[in-house]
DNA sequence: AGTCGGCTACCCATTAGTAGGTAGTGGGAA
DNA sequence: TTCCCACTACCTACTAATGGGTAGCCGACT
């Protein structure tokens, strides 16, 4: 459908040699696109793209020295021309829309095939968003169905005490009283509809609040 | 070093397509091995290996349906001739001993480059055992530093804590006394040196004792 | 036979968290 | 303005968990 003569430039970002590596095997396969360069974290990300000018920066989310998202931020500030496309097997919404509001152009689940990676690169190059399925499904399905009800400051709180610390603590650290730290921790559980606090450490471990 | 006419015969197993296409596309620019299948959970694993006759499984250890450690136990009695080779994400103890103890004849980390995949593929192909630096680094550095000291009732205690459950539900589960899960659940914050009980929950989920 | 570790169970005193409330304040929407 | 909501804070009574012990039983290893 769209040709020219010049190829897409895409950077590859990711901190598994081995993916990088098959990604890149993968895309030479395909005309349309070309690798100008590989980097294995966001700070390596932002160096890179200064000097290679790519079109698109296809990276990960998890990565160390500098994660994907905070990338993503910097991309959009020091090099608004380059759109950058998630490609992570992250699912959650927390993460979605923090890499969307990050100002990402495009989110692809790990679980995609490569052709349809090929078409997210190809749809975020023209200007246009690209979603794989599963993301979409997560943003109507939790949309509708179980959106997460947190507040910023539940979710704060809910962070502090699953990193392991004591309402006490809480308090402290937020300079707050530990009733008020009791009260939220209460409203916390009825929205999520938990009993104990292990399952509150659980939930903000399997949505992103926490990093594990 | 080794050079025979025949091709090493591989079966790939991943449920995230793109891997499979990028491992797959890395593998092919390699003459010394083949791939004959490919497949996205053990149950599939083990169908196409009764008919592919590889002689060796590349396979991920997170997959839907079946997955890997108990498709590797499978494969140990089923198929005992097929070499299984983990290629994971997963760096913690529990999950490379579970593995090895399953029967897999190797265990490469997928931060390893696919230079090292292949060498890999090779040393189990000849018989040999093949664990990636990362792999022995943790063997070596947790069995000497911190090695994860729990009994299996331990383990079985703390499974159940993080599952959410009150240490008088745990009794009733056990049929034990409240006190004597008391007693092990002290006995387990001190072995891990953890103050509160979420640190007991992320301990579980970090080290795989409970699924996420 | 002795001892060591793992599992079991209990005592006591104290602290932490739960569950039911009520309520003031301040900001934004109707 | 009025009303709602998030955030704050407190009250009371109750239950769970913690930290310090001790100790019996059993199986394995010496």
């Amino acid at each position: 459908m769209i040709k020219s003569e010049v190829k897409i430039r895409v950077l590859l970002v990711d901190d598994h040699p081995l993916v990088l590596d098959g990604i890149r095997s993968r895309i030479e396969l395909d005309e349309t696109i070309e690798v100008v360069g590989e980097g294995c974290n966001g700070e390596e990300a932002l160096k890179l793209a200064a000097e290679r000018k790519p079109d698109v920066v296809l990276m990960d989310i998890s990565m160390p020295v500098m994660n994907g998202i905070e990338a993503a931020g910097r991309f959009a500030t020091d090099l608004p021309d380059v759109k950058v496309l998630m490609l992570t097997m992250h699912d959650n919404r927390e993460y979605i829309t923090k890499v969307l509001n990050a100002g990402a152009k495009g989110y692809i689940l790990k679980d995609v095939s490569s052709h349809e990676m090929i078409a997210a690169i190809q749809s975020v190059y023209q200007g246009k968003t690209y979603y794989s399925s599963g993301v979409t499904d997560i943003l109507l399905n939790e949309g509708s169905k179980k959106e997460v009800p947190l507040t910023e400051r539940e979710k704060t709180i809910l962070r502090l005490l699953a990193e392991g610390n004591s309402n006490k603590h809480v308090a402290r650290e937020l300079d707050i009283s530990v009733r008020t730290v009791e009260t939220h921790r209460r409203n916390i559980k009825r929205k999520l509809n938990l009993k104990t606090s292990a399952g509150l450490v659980k939930y903000a471990i399997e949505n992103g609040i926490v990093e594990l």
